[in-house]
DNA sequence: CAGTGGTCTAGACCACTAC
DNA sequence: TAGTGGTCTAGACCACTGC
């Protein structure tokens, strides 16, 4: 009866650990400085390397850390906050826009897309990957799906392949008048075609924004970006976005 | 030369483990149902269970999987649409607000929100808890911050405590006219009390949206809210959202 | 109580990077 | 070639759920 003994739930010790690193991290370490390796840590820390690494990633998940295979662990700059949803609409491709074409093909789309665009399984789409460029790293990759019915006058003359094709296809879009859009983010891991395109490894999380834009009664395109979840912080609204990290401890000063 | 041998790239099991899965859980498996236990299907595919909890780890992050300890893992039902970017922009507690109030304290802003709040880390700031629920399920947990500079009317009369205090708090709020918001979207990991509020585990993965309130000039509110990741499918914009999933394969029929 | 997922260990080997 | 992080194994024990 009546034992000090509070809090009886022992903590993880990889949930420890990383509070422990995290402390580390704010006040012993500066952005890119490079931490003793995985296996030096675990040996410091006196636990195995498989529950080192549980701590490292949930500090990677969070941005605090960046880990390259054959290179090390070196401590992250602050996530880069990349406006996503701007207070007027506007089309893909429309001047400002921070995306740049890779490629274009057409194919039948996939059947979650062709749902989503409520056209007919069968009805071909032209899909153009773009990639997205902020301060010198690439932090998204997304696929734009267009129905052919979007854009026929583009199918009739049969653009010419390449860049070209992708400057035709959204200036055809701007003819139309954007009635709308809407957007929705969810998280998800990396396809290794985006992991490739964004410096990942496959399965690496991602932050999945997938976009509607509305024109002539219907859906007439639909985009679906990928954003790197560990570097990036998506800004909806007015203005440019918050500077705040989920970081609501209190250091008693 | 010319050896068939492309993709000399061995695929990681797990990576592989989880493409199968994916592939039984659109076939096989109906929402609700549970599969077998860990040590079954690491056996049945002959991996260690290290390996396959590595790929129904990632399941879980892609909302198709749900595990509890003690019970079992299930197959999770589509994500749920929350919105979280209205057309027209409200006070929080305006009539409409899905979420509700848990418990109210004042005290210094930890140092992140000061920053956010552009106050002064000495004035005290009243918080706000609260949850969201949708479905029956919650959903989302939220710290809502409110300087007592926004509300001089209410520190000065000393309100009751509890959920009066709640009320009179947003009452006051909604007194200003709001001239403009913004949000950010960020991948985080649910601290303890999140974690507990949202039926999960600490460390779970969690979509977290800080929203700043402008009014009269200056920040006059923040709230800082964290969605389950697993469930949640945040939307933006015009209407509902979208029902896509990152699920871009295609089946042959 | 039996059965589940969650944590942890002490190894091993592989893929990649940089010198 | 040496050193890094990434994958994988075969165990063990713990915390939690429901009967």
């Amino acid at each position: 009866m009546g034992t000090t003994q509070l809090e009886s739930v022992p903590e993880p010790k990889y949930w420890h650990l990383k509070t422990v690193l995290t402390e580390a991290l704010d006040s012993e370490f500066s952005v890119g400085e490079i931490l003793p390796n995985e296996r030096d840590l675990a040996a410091r820390f006196g636990v195995a390397r498989a529950t080192l690494r549980q701590a490292l990633e949930q500090l990677e998940l969070e941005g605090r850390l960046q880990r390259r295979r054959g290179v090390g662990t070196t401590v992250a700059p602050p996530r880069v906050g990349v406006a996503v949803g701007t207070e007027q609409h506007a089309w893909p491709g429309a001047p400002g826009d921070a995306w740049q074409a890779v490629d274009c093909t057409t194919a039948a789309p996939p059947a979650a897309v062709a749902g989503a665009l409520e056209t007919g399984r069968d009805e071909p789409v032209h899909i153009v990957r773009r990639t997205r460029m902020t301060h010198g790293q690439s932090v998204a990759a997304e696929l734009l799906y267009i129905p052919e019915s979007s854009v026929p006058e583009l199918s009739a003359i049969d653009a010419p392949a390449g860049p070209a094709r992708v400057r035709a296809l959204l200036r055809e879009l701007q003819r139309m008048e954007l009635e709308g859009q809407d957007s929705a983010v969810e998280l998800g891991s990396a396809r290794a075609d985006d992991a490739k395109e964004l410096d990942r490894l496959p399965g690496a999380p991602v932050l999945v924004v997938t976009t509607r834009y509305f024109a002539e009664g219907r859906t007439a395109a639909l985009s679906v970006a990928t954003y790197r979840a560990d570097t990036c912080r998506l800004t909806f609204g007015d203005s440019g976005g918050v500077e705040i990290h989920q970081d609501p401890q209190r250091r008693a000063s």
